[in-house]
DNA sequence: AATTGCAAACCGTGCACTCTGTTTTTATAG
DNA sequence: CTATAAAAACAGAGTGCACGGTTTGCAATT
């Protein structure tokens, strides 16, 4: 699907409309489970439950659990990947700049329902084999994307090539494991100390990439 | 159990060395069934299989599934947690001991088979609501056990205080996201460089704190 | 007329858990 | 040192139930 970023791309008839608004419908209610109770605990009644439609109608879209996990996971992907642009502070530093991504980066793109929900289908797949085949190429691909982007927004700010692709994905990885940890000792405070300290430590590291093109 | 310390406390009557023997095996095998298949696929049936014990066994010994993982999970803690001891390299300065110190943490604690069966209850205990509130106590306890252990262990090298306490953990949650997400882009050279890194950026801001007691 | 979107009753499976019976160990009385 | 009762350690068939998935039917759309 190479232009599927147009907006309008047909009036979309009906039958369509229909069907569009009920998978949107059902991939919402299938992050509120996630979200609410879990991957183990997210069931098909469930989710039909909350979506408010039937059984039918969600195995109709989505003929098993494995490709509505899949499909939810893309439609997350999808939303999640257009990130809120970095609102650099008048006159800041490289730093401060860099710093302020990676807080963005926290706050509204890890710190939230949607990725906690997506988080929950990235750990189940761990384990899950049918989930595994299912998704696996999708993981990938946002994978790819996810560190293409890195290596185009960040360069080394002290001569370590290999900086730009490894600290921006060392980010990711601690976020996420202080997204799974804070249910148990869920220390809001503590949280907001640890990512302080990390993004202070890593931040002068960093420098973000100057845009040369067109 | 203040003397539970005791190598042979009492020469043990054949039946509860019996009880034992079965319970350590039936932990042993749920250990063995959440490596290789997770919590969620981590059935009943499946560990009395591993394990050679008829279903009665199972649950004569652990009413419940989830009385079955909390006895894991403690199996493992009160295993893992006597780390092997630090083994500094000679007339290594402060920056090596840490280092190696987190290096021995990663390998010898955190990237092996036990640890990985410990995340999957530890990640199970938070949406599966049953688990939680069997289990919540032992996690708090360890929880509590480990920022002691910290604390005593380190201190801070540029004289901040807090870093005693956040950064071993910070590393722990660091190594924790590491082992989540190894599984779908499984690259040990890529885990192996940000191990490196990541200690390289935390080593030379702690420091060992010398043992001053008896 | 054919297709799509959906509804809801239905079904097979696998799960956690129960129940009943048997063997082994332990406690107690003579 | 028995004899015996009680209890603990199992074994294994059985049960209820929730789940993912199927089937059939029907109305709206094309």
């Amino acid at each position: 699907m190479p232009d599927s970023a147009n907006r309008h791309p047909e009036p979309l008839g009906k039958q369509e409309a229909k069907s569009l608004k009920t998978r949107t419908a059902i991939c919402q209610a299938t992050i509120t489970s996630l979200v609410q109770h879990g991957y183990g605990e997210t069931t098909i009644s469930r989710v039909v439950q909350i979506a408010n439609v039937s059984n039918g109608a969600l195995l109709h879209h989505f003929p098993s659990k494995e490709h509505l996990m899949t499909a939810t996971a893309e439609y997350l992907l999808n939303r999640t990947h257009t990130r809120p642009e970095r609102k650099p502070p008048a006159g800041a530093g490289d730093v401060d700049l860099v710093a302020s991504d990676l807080l963005t980066n926290w706050t509204y793109f890890i710190n939230t329902p949607q990725y906690r929900a997506l988080l929950e289908i990235l750990i189940a797949s761990r384990t899950d084999k049918k989930l595994h085949v299912q998704i696996e190429d999708t993981l990938h691909a946002y994978h790819a994307r996810s560190v293409e982007y890195m290596m185009a927004t960040y360069e080394s700010a002290v001569g370590r090539e290999e900086d730009a692709e490894l600290l921006p994905w060392m980010s990711n990885i601690f976020f996420r494991g202080l997204l799974i940890q804070d249910q148990y000792s869920a220390d809001p405070e503590q949280q907001r100390l640890m990512v302080e300290r990390w993004i202070e430590m890593v931040a002068p590291l960093l420098r973000i990439r100057d845009p040369q093109e067109s």
